[in-house]
DNA sequence: TCTGGGGTCCTAGGACCC
DNA sequence: TCTGGGGTCCTAGGACCC
């Protein structure tokens, strides 16, 4: 196979950047986008609020102690998805094989651009001219290493690297900067004495199998080295589930209160499943309590349905029969399966004499 | 450190059928 | 009647991503 040029541009503290072309009066102060509510998080925090030790995710209410000059702002989504569309539709002009992974990255595969360096730079600084958004980009011969390197050298950054450069730059860094090695994965390689991307290099695939299973041990150690043929997949499919979910201010232990908002949720959904013009088959809820413990019910349908009226009652039910036993803080309600389970059968006869008359007929 | 919302993929076990 | 294997579908939970 030709040796791929993939790029990973990441748009720096993306929030953040929107907000403070919102607010340019707030430029070099720290600031953080956070929720409403008692129970709200980070969004985003400028490298300014971060060097203060907030992060997205993090409560609210910590950031706030943490960092309390900080100006804090509620999520202005549409500004967000409306920048994300600018940005990214600059990009797309500009470059033929995008694939848009969340609101603020993308990876573009540029090898068959003749001088991708340069068409990088240039649209980066397109980007910023029109936008003031500031890209960070990675550039290797895969996915991975376009991502990690991106990361690593953000913000502003222009990391171009080939795998083995990879292998030696990231060798001493934590296992955790692999894409796909979580909070969890990390914590059992740790246990084994697995604490670098080098820890991982040097590990027997047999040894990595005891933790993960065959197929994880196969993939981490190529991933440690990385192997990566992911492909830039530059369409996406429609999506296989859908859901909404609500964490509650004050954790709800009254189980028709926990009905009704159930209804309303599934009724929101299924106006947003039909609008779509999409149907499912498996109905799910989910149900948090206030102890962390999250549940999930699901049943699946013999016949596809977005009809409000049949997924309430299905949810209604499931959550009856669960009976949560303890105050709820977080119900979810989605909707899955929705493609037919097997593509139609070609009905037995008289139907390839059809396909074949359909097909063109050369002159 | 008391932890949002929207997704994707993987695993494991059980039911059921041949 | 018992045993076994393979395949598919479904459910539940978990990990991870942005």
């Amino acid at each position: 196979m030709a040796r791929r040029v993939v790029a990973h541009c990441d748009i720096d503290a993306f929030y953040a950047s929107v907000e403070l072309r919102k607010h340019p009066e707030l430029r070099g102060r720290p600031l953080v986008v956070a929720g409403s509510g008692p129970r709200a998080v980070v969004t985003t925090a400028s490298y300014e609020a971060r060097r203060f030790g907030v992060d997205s995710a993090m409560p609210a209410a910590r950031a706030r102690a943490l960092c309390p000059q900080a100006v804090f702002l509620p999520p202005d989504f549409e500004a967000y998805s409306a920048t994300s569309r600018e940005v990214w539709g600059i990009v797309r002009d500009r470059i033929a094989r995008v694939q848009q992974v969340g609101i603020d990255e993308a990876y573009c595969d540029v090898t068959e651009v003749e001088r991708p360096l340069a068409l990088l730079r240039s649209v980066v600084a397109e980007v910023r001219e029109s936008t003031g958004m500031v890209v960070s980009v990675g550039v290797g011969p895969s996915r991975l290493v376009a991502k990690t390197s991106s990361a690593a050298f953000k913000p502003n950054a222009f990391a171009v690297l080939s795998r083995e450069q990879a292998c030696e730059h990231f060798a001493g860094s934590p296992a955790r900067i692999l894409q796909g090695v979580g909070p969890k994965t990390a914590e059992r390689l740790a246990g084994a004495g697995f604490r670098t991307v080098g820890d991982l290099q040097r590990a027997d695939e047999a040894a990595l199998a005891g933790l993960l299973g065959e197929r994880g041990a196969r993939w981490l150690w190529r991933a440690a080295h990385f192997h990566d043929d992911s492909e830039v997949a530059t369409r996406r499919g429609p999506a296989k589930s859908r859901s909404n979910e609500t964490t509650f201010n004050e954790d709800i232990a009254d189980h028709a209160e926990l009905e009704r908002v159930l209804v309303k949720m599934a009724r929101e959904l299924c106006e947003g499943l039909a609008g779509r013009d999409r149907a499912g088959r498996t109905v799910r809820i989910k149900v948090r309590l206030d102890d962390w413990t999250t549940v999930t019910r699901a049943r699946t349908l013999p016949e596809r349905t977005n009809d409000a009226d049949v997924v309430c009652a299905v949810a209604v039910d499931l959550l009856r029969a669960y009976a949560p036993p303890r105050p709820v803080r977080l119900l979810g309600v989605g909707m899955a399966a929705f493609e037919d389970p097997e593509p139609r059968p070609a009905p037995a006869r008289a139907e390839v004499g059809d396909g074949q008359l359909a097909l063109p007929v050369e002159p």
